[in-house]
DNA sequence: CGCGGTTTTGAGAATCCTCAAAACCAGTGG
DNA sequence: CCACTGGTTTTGAGGATTCTCAAAACCGCG
């Protein structure tokens, strides 16, 4: 891998008893032993340039990841090329746990920004089975929280117009951000342009200009180079008719 | 519960080793200590009817539930009582999760046909983990199946036409109906109406009608009294763009 | 200044929706 | 046996949404 462009092995800068992640209050509290066992099983970090590719459809990874800091999403394609964009990934989440208990991806993952990914080697994941019981249940629950956002995409996707579709999606990644505090600066910077936001909600480039315009005129939002700023979000929410992600702490790994 | 409209606590008839579902070849085989285990988690079985709520959004339910056999499906509503279908729920299915390891469920689930449902103890849950660790990673595999799934239906919605949707979903359905043995007789049985199509496809009743009626017109399919008969399956996977569900055996909890 | 990527605008066309009514069908009770 | 009922499927028609095509505007960067 070494010298593959667009990616490069760091040395280890973050031992996990110091991870700046594990400090948020988002996530919850470990054993000793636990972030020992965590520690022992992280054999490295990846380093990933912004547009890479991190995982490829159709590969079978012998890794599994948890991102350190950075954004990227996952995505499928159609034969001819048509992108749907599954689910945007950010600090604290893991990537590569379907193509590691399935065996081959099934979809692709894509950096944003660069990215910095704690490395898991697939082949030690039973012997986290088998030692911490309470890191495996972590690991399914990981697992059913990807599940319930997919969920709730779906809903949107199916149900949900155009305009209350893309209110979902703003607010949807505010609330994301803001539990991984990423949300410092009040213009919050989200690297994504309106071709991805058209790749998640279904819609046509054009047609999601248009939506996220209207979005603008009601005063919810505004759109500034690349990045929106969130101006009213209860107002996004109502539109949308979601009640947020009331997620409690959550495990990272 | 006794005495709850639509549902009824049988007594027990399935012990685990002789599980009419474990002898199909989709399931992988287990240890004997597995078994055993897996009889003593299993408390009971619920024999639901046609149409009854077996989880409802918004509820703390304690138990989780493998489908013994029958069909249901996941759904969520919005606010105003749209209705999305998430996923369809066929025999050797684990429902219920979400709820227990999240906490509050996202999304309710509906019984198709009379069902009948092995019940497990959301709290000796932990137990299995520690105990049996092999148990313990057949259920995050189960759980990212199912997240594999919502991938592949979260590109139809976003990504394929009406045409293409209704094609991927009939020829995904007969997939997994075919898994579990249950396209036996020719014209298969499905107790899915068009209005239940509709709400999975993300498209209206009338719509769906017009849909589906262009897939007879092309002798893909035939609907007859509430059912579908799939007469090309190569024909609607290659509309589709589908590459089939390809799955290897899988564990049966 | 020119270039590539992104956003914006306009316009006609295709898709999909809603409304409304009819047809169909299985089950129920008279 | 037949009429009635409720659920499902079918059809038609006009309208709203969303798409495609095409071009312009904008913007950071070399």
């Amino acid at each position: 891998m070494a010298g593959h462009p667009g990616r490069r092995f760091a040395t280890r800068q973050y031992p996990c008893e110091k991870c700046p992640l594990r400090a948020l209050d988002t996530f919850r509290d470990f054993e000793k032993q636990e972030l020992e066992f965590v520690s022992e099983f992280k054999t490295g970090e990846l380093a990933v340039d912004k547009g890479s590719t991190v995982l490829v459809e159709g590969n079978h990874s012998a890794h599994l990841y948890t991102v350190l800091s950075g954004w990227g999403f996952r995505y499928k394609l159609l034969p001819d090329g048509r992108r749907q964009i599954l689910n945007f990934i950010m600090p604290g989440d893991m990537i590569g746990l379907q193509g590691s208990l399935l065996g081959e991806m099934q979809h692709s993952v894509e950096a944003l920004s660069p990215m910095l990914l704690c490395v898991f080697e697939r082949e030690n994941l039973f012997e986290l089975y088998r030692k911490h019981p309470g890191l495996a249940f972590d690991i399914t629950w990981i697992g059913s929280r990807e599940e319930r956002m997919l969920d709730e995409n779906l809903l949107s996707l199916g149900r949900r117009t155009a305009l209350e579709r893309a209110a979902y999606l703003l607010a949807f990644i505010h609330g994301r951000m803001e539990s991984v505090g990423l949300n410092t600066g009040k213009p919050v910077e989200v690297p994504i342009s309106q071709q991805h936001i058209a790749d998640t909600l279904g819609l046509s480039l054009v047609h999601t200009n248009k939506t996220i315009r209207k979005l603008s005129d009601r005063k919810l939002i505004t759109w500034r180079d690349r990045g929106c700023e969130i101006i009213d979000l209860s107002g996004l929410m109502h539109l949308a008719g979601w009640e947020g992600l009331n997620e409690s702490r959550r495990p990272l790994i």
